[in-house]
Formats: structure tokens, C-alpha cells, sequence
DNA sequence: ACGGAGACTGGAAGCGCTTGCAGGATGCTG
DNA sequence: CAGCATCCTGCAAGCGCTTCCAGTCTCCGT
């Protein structure tokens, strides 16, 4: 931490430690037999000098980056922000850099992501998020033999970590079911967003199979499209609760950003929450517990964590990849935005 | 984009064109002067091959990266992850790629990144967000030879783009004070926020020179510290609003989310904004809109955009660098928060 | 027509590390 | 004690590009 003067390589290193720059990155990098009296020395003498390797020459030598590309279809959101941040730490804690791509500018910006930035060799895999890749997308990475771990929808050939989207939809369908609730309601996602997270269908799906089991009718008048937003939501649950008939007890929004929105509406038409209506999202997003809304929690940062795990796996030599995908945990988190369904009023 | 053999290097695109490596070199870079056929022989044999150069070669040999290292103190908050999109949206653009440093793991992550990897030649220069950085952490970086530039704090002896957290502060409140407002609250920072986010108190003393300008008094318990939540807001506001006498009849709070709470406050109070209380933020944070907030805006994604800007202007020969700080532009967004003062009921 | 100034191009020397290979010690086995 | 397996270590050959330098060619000016 002296040397203060930045520009110190290898070969000082090995000068001051009195042995060869072979030694030196065999020591530093553990790939090799060294001593450990050597090894000792050269640390610090490393340290002492304040040497750091070049990333660049290392990689160049080896073939390894030590860096990994995340690619997102947003990053302003809560639910890819927090993702973001679990593999952030967890790559932190494994020496590795986390490059980051949005694909928010539009197809523009996906294709040279994929055509020239991924390609260059910087990143030794790639974590996708919610992002649907097409097939030459993915063909392409695998050829350069980069290992890719998708979180979200399932990849074609990709190993993935999925949510159980019907799953989760069925929880939240069935504890609105559980609690009495018969006239129930659900905001999904509108087609066009269904295109990149299938999610919002797979959860429609979940939902009418809970109600099916249990012998409810599902009524499309009971179903609002929105565009997984607080405003969308409150679109949507406005909607749904201004009807002066038939309005629904309970609502399950595919999203706490909806049901939010859903809370919200009620609460300026005049309804209190849970008393008129129930309302269970789906996230455990960080405003959740705030407005006490009952609702699937799904745990991003540990998804982030959890891709870097497997991401791990598959850059080491013991490649036993277990089935190609994995299911994310998820869990019932009861607040105050849901209780049991009153006898229909007048 | 035949290649389907991602194996291409410089030298089979160098022989399809009939030219040496060197001049593939050029010619793809753009650096040294390449004849306008040539150019156009070696793009076409590049693109045929699906050739993309090593960037660890390439950085290898010029010394250049073409990454620059963000640095933030947090992701999943709205501010962060948009000035990050900004940047990212900018970076790609220059072709450049970004590679994400995530401080909130604590002073151990934060120390790691700085002692290891920011030094590792990964990156040609640093952003830091909001970051307060120590005088050992900058000289470290510039021995480098790494231009910095931070947004938010001014950073000793490192470009910076600050926003005028004062002048803010002031056109909030003195939009109050032109509406009449007499009994102006602030929900500020707490003091442990300040430590890494010195605009809070100056955002305090923005709105205390507004209110002194004004002829207003001043008045400790019409301030309440809060962590920048929507919740922190909403617990200050019913301090604020709760009390029996002297009830504020508006509210000036130091972020958006913040002011968010206090209107929730007020709602849950059965106080009606703007009628009872004005309240307005400080952001443009994308829920402002839906809740009606009036607040002055700051324009984070611009501010990642700008950040980049600059930076390229530093990593270019013309480094007439002009003065250290730099303005970042904010507006007054009248929505329907705020509206004239009564006079005072009963 | 000739010298010189450009404009292009190729040769080749690295950039700073990693790693296969081989040599020298050391420790065991029979 | 010879013979061999082990453990360390150093040598040196690259990794795939960039760029300095020098050489070739064309184009002007005189």
C-alpha cells in the first residue's frame, strides 16, 4: 500500500519477493503449487507494493475474465434493481466485476448488446433476466462457450431459475378462496407486456385453476389488464370496484405495483381495505409492508445470488449441471390487506 | 455473421481482405489513416466472419479499456438505478461498456472495491453517485491516471456535476410562500443520512434562507428528520399534521418519497391536500405524477447522460477542462399538491 | 523530370500476465 | 542405497491485439 506510484507489474513483485513472475502468479492466484513460505513472501511483497494484476493481461493469458455480463430488459424497477444488487454482492464476494446491460433502449440497443458488447470476450458468462432470448441469441453466446443462467421465463437450452408463476398465483388465488371470497377479481398484465415476461399469463393461469378447483366461476368481466404500474393498478381497480353490481370482494393483482394501485383506488372510492375488499399482490416489493398488503413475496436479491451460485457451478471443472431448471422459492406473507369475506352487504 | 465458429481472430479477417493485421487494426478502429477501399474490404470480410475483437487484447495493447466503472451507494432506489440507466444508455452508445460497483454491502464491500477492483485496469474512469469519497480513495484512482467524475457532493479535487441542493430547496419553498403559506414545515434528513448525502442539510438551509428571506419565522418543531422513505415521510407527516395547534399549513419535503408519505399521512389524518395542507417534493421521482405531487425535479437519467459526457471529454486529447463543478438543471413541477393558503379556519 | 511530401501499408515488438514443460529437491519404497 | 514419485520453481512461449517505424507508392511543385 506504498507504492503510491500505481505503476507497479509483476515483475517488481517477483523481484522483491526474490522469486520468478510464474511464482508470483501461481502464488496470487492459487493455481499451483506454491509454498507456503513463498507464497507468504510474495503476498507481501504484493502488498507492500501495492500491486494489483491487470485484469486485462490476466484475462488475455488465461482465457478468464473474472467478470460477468447481467443483462435486463429495465433497471429503474424495483423488482431488476434489487436482482441487480443480489448478484452485485454476491460476484463482489467471488473477486468478479458485474458488467451491466439494459435493454431499455429498444431493439436497437438489444442487438448490438448482443452482436458486438457480449461478444468481445469481456465477460466470462451472462446472467439474463426476465428476458425472453431468441434462439440465434442464445446460440450465439453458447458457441463462444459462455455459460448463461437466465432467471425468469424459460430459456430455451439455458439453464434457468424460474419462479412458479402458476404457483404463486394459485397461493394468492387460494388464500382469497380460504378466506370466503367468491366474487374475486384479477389484474394481469395487458398483451403487450406479456410478450417479454410470459409471467403475467402463467399467473392469469394459476388464478382460473385455483378458481376452477373450487368450483368458481370465472367471469371475464372480473379480469382488467394493466401494465404492472401503481397508476395501471389503479386503472384497473377502479374498474373493477366503481360497478355499482357485482362488485368483487377480492381482488389478486399479478403484482404488489398493482395492487397498490388497486389499494389506492379502493380507498378513494371510498371502500376500506380488507373490510370491503381483499387484496393480495404478488412481490413483496418494498412499499408491501407499508400499505400492509397481504402477498406472495418472491426474493430478487436472493435470485441474484442464487444465478451467481449456479453460475459458479458451471464455471468450475465439476459441471454435474443438475436439471436445466430450477424452481425459486416463494412464500405467503399475510398483512392486513386481506381478511375473511363478509356476508354480501344490504 | 456466418463465423457460427466464434473462434475468428484478427488474422483471418486480415487474410480474407488480403491486408496484414495491422491494417485490420486500423481500419476497425478507426486509429491511423486507412484508405477509404481498404476500410470498407476489411469491414465487409469482419462482418462476414462475425468478427469481434478481444477486448482484452485490444485493451492489452492500447492501454484503453472502453469501460467505465459506476460507483453507487445503492441500486434499488429510483435515483440510483435511473442516473445508472442514463449512464449505461450513454456508455453504450460510445460503445463503451459499464461495469457496476454497488457500495451498500458496507465498508468491507467498500474497501474491496477500492483497494482491488477499481485498480485492476479494468476501467478507464469512475462515476461515483452520491458518493462521498475520501481523499486516500481519489488520489488512489488519479494515480491512475483515471479521470472521475462524481454527481451529487462535491468531491475534492474531482470533477463534479452537483445539483444546487440549495437553490432547490429555495423554489420549493418559495413556491409555498408565494401561495401564501405562512406555517411551512421541512421533513429533512435524519443526521446519520447526512453523513453520505450532505444535500439533506443543505437542502435544510436552502429552505431556512427561503423562510428567513421571507420574513417567516422559523420553528424547531415544524422539522422533522426522516431516512428518505416513503414511510420515513409518512411517520414525519403525522408528526407534522397530527398536532392539535399550529398545524402546518404546508410542507416542503426534501425528497418525493418523502412528500408521498406526508400525503398519505394527511389522507389517514382525513386532511385534504392541497386543501388543508400543500406539501410539495423534491425529485420527479415516477410516482410524483400518479399522486399529484408538485415538486421540483431533478433528472437523474439526464444527469447518468451527462456524467458520460464529461468523462468523455476527459478521456479525450482535448482536456481543457473547464471549472471543477458544474450545475445540474432542476424545474418547479406545479401539479396539484399545493394550491393557495386559507386563511385560518375558525 | 526530379525531389519531397503525404497517404497507405506491413513488419514486428511488445502490452502484463498465465501455464506447459522441465529441472532440482526432497522424501519414500523396496 | 538406488529408483521413483512428489512438490516447487523457473524458463519461455504465447494470449490477440495495437502501434511505432520504416518502406512503398502516388501526387505535386518547380
Amino acid at each position: 500500500m506504498v507504492g503510491s506510484w500505481g505503476m507497479t507489474g509483476i515483475e517488481e513483485v517477483a523481484q522483491r519477493a526474490g522469486v520468478s513472475t510464474a511464482t508470483v502468479s501461481r502464488a496470487l492466484s492459487g493455481n499451483g503449487p506454491v509454498s507456503e513460505a513463498t507464497r507468504e513472501r510474495v503476498q507481501a511483497a504484493a502488498t507492500e507494493l501495492g500491486y494489483v494484476v491487470s485484469s486485462n493481461a490476466s484475462s488475455l493469458a488465461s482465457g478468464r475474465t473474472r467478470n460477468v455480463g447481467v443483462v435486463v430488459p429495465f433497471l429503474s424497477r424495483w423488482y431488476f434493481s434489487s436482482v441487480v444488487e443480489g448478484a452485485e454482492a454476491a460476484l463482489l464476494r467471488k473477486g468478479y466485476d458485474l458488467t451491466l446491460y439494459n435493454l431499455s433502449g429498444g431493439a436497437e440497443s438489444r442487438r448490438s448488446v448482443f452482436e458486438h458488447f457480449l461478444l468481445r470476450k469481456r465477460v466470462d458468462a451472462v446472467i439474463a433476466v426476465a428476458l425472453e432470448l431468441a434462439d440465434d441469441e442464445v446460440s450465439r453466446l453458447l458457441a463462444l462457450h459462455k455459460p448463461i443462467v437466465g432467471i425468469g421465463g424459460p430459456i430455451r437450452g439455458v439453464r434457468t431459475l424460474t419462479l412458479d408463476d402458476q404457483g404463486v398465483a394459485r397461493l394468492a388465488t387460494e388464500h382469497l378462496i380460504a378466506l370466503g371470497h367468491t366474487l374475486i377479481a384479477h389484474v394481469g398484465a395487458s398483451t403487450e407486456f406479456d410478450l417479454d415476461f410470459h409471467l403475467a399469463s402463467t399467473r392469469r393461469r394459476g388464478f382460473e385453476h385455483a378458481m376452477h378447483d373450487a368450483g368458481l366461476a370465472l367471469r371475464d368481466d372480473l379480469y382488467q389488464p394493466a401494465d404492472f404500474t401503481i397508476n395501471g393498478g389503479y386503472q384497473a381497480g377502479k374498474q373493477l370496484l366503481g360497478r355499482p353490481f357485482d362488485r368483487p370482494t377480492a381482488i389478486f393483482a399479478a403484482s404488489d405495483e398493482m395492487a397498490i394501485g388497486c389499494l389506492l383506488a379502493a380507498r378513494d372510492l371510498g371502500l376500506s381495505v380488507p373490510h370491503d375488499v381483499s387484496i393480495v399482490g404478488v412481490d413483496d416489493h418494498e412499499l408491501a409492508d407499508f400499505f400492509g398488503l397481504t402477498t406472495v413475496a418472491q426474493f430478487p436479491q436472493q435470485q441474484g445470488e442464487r444465478a451467481v451460485d449456479v453460475l459458479m457451478g458451471e464455471l468450475s471443472p465439476d459441471a454435474a449441471s443438475e436439471s436445466l431448471t430450477t424452481d425459486l422459492p416463494y412464500r405467503l406473507i399475510v398483512r392486513s390487506s386481506t381478511a375473511r369475506a363478509h356476508p354480501p352487504g344490504r
